[in-house]
DNA sequence: CAGAATCCTTGAAGATACTG
DNA sequence: CAGTATCTTCAAGGATTCTG
């Protein structure tokens, strides 16, 4: 955990104003796939463009309203590329950016690693239940 | 992303809600590293045990009550060992089980990656903010 | 088709005070 | 020392409606 948190009060880079960009990098990129829906994004455009309705399909549950703000946090951070093809009806593209790409290789490590280790998680938590239930 | 998001588009897998456990494996390493404090104390608890005060010293910012809660969640996930010595006053250690130091080698990447493209996406972030103050 | 605008609910987190 | 108990606030997300 060094590099991140280290860093964070790093008193020379006063260069701009304060209180909006955050300071600590590995937070800015949790706040990012903390939320419900962003990482879900990102896998289903990993493999191919996508649009807009094709999008909410291939993630079924979404609001239309939480697919369209996520997409422009993603397109603002650099993760995703948006492209308004000026035809009638509208057509609009999403996909990955070469910084969305990249993101995926770290991710998929701990995708990999939540698979294989499920089962313990889960295991701890019903014991933890149990235990819970024979205490109080 | 492979394993954990080809499966949840699949149209076929309405079993039925079980409800309970959550269906998805990412989502809930997800949900325990998205909240504001788990991962902070993960990484305080990696390179030596502490106890209840100590985390919180460490820390800094958060409160007692979080530190808890916190606590305990990643006790009953497995990521962390709670250990009372009935003293007085008493005494309570927290220490990392292997499970928890598992879990921070492909943490540690994301960190590696948030780290080295930070810059990226705060110029992404400007960029944007400029693009939408210039167009209303 | 691809959104934007609006309203509302809920859970996460903070503040504060108390306890074995 | 190591917590728990309440109360409150706040923003994420959902539902619904409207539009170029």
């Amino acid at each position: 955990m060094e590099p991140s948190h280290t860093t964070m009060t790093d008193p020379a880079d006063e260069t701009g104003p304060p209180a909006f960009d955050h300071p600590c990098p590995i937070r800015d990129v949790l706040d990012r796939i903390g939320d419900q829906w962003s990482l879900l994004i990102l896998g289903a455009l990993a493999p191919r463009t996508l649009r807009f309705n094709e999008l909410s399909r291939a993630i079924g549950d979404i609001s239309r309203q939480m697919l369209s703000r996520t997409l422009k946090r993603l397109e603002a951070d650099g993760f995703v590329q948006r492209t308004l093809y000026p035809e009638v009806p509208p057509r609009v593209e999403y996909t990955l950016t070469a910084l969305g790409h990249s993101f995926l290789v770290p991710m998929q490590q701990l995708v990999y690693w939540a698979d294989a280790h499920h089962e313990d998680i889960c295991r701890s938590r019903r014991a933890a239940r149990a235990l819970d239930a024979g205490d109080h």
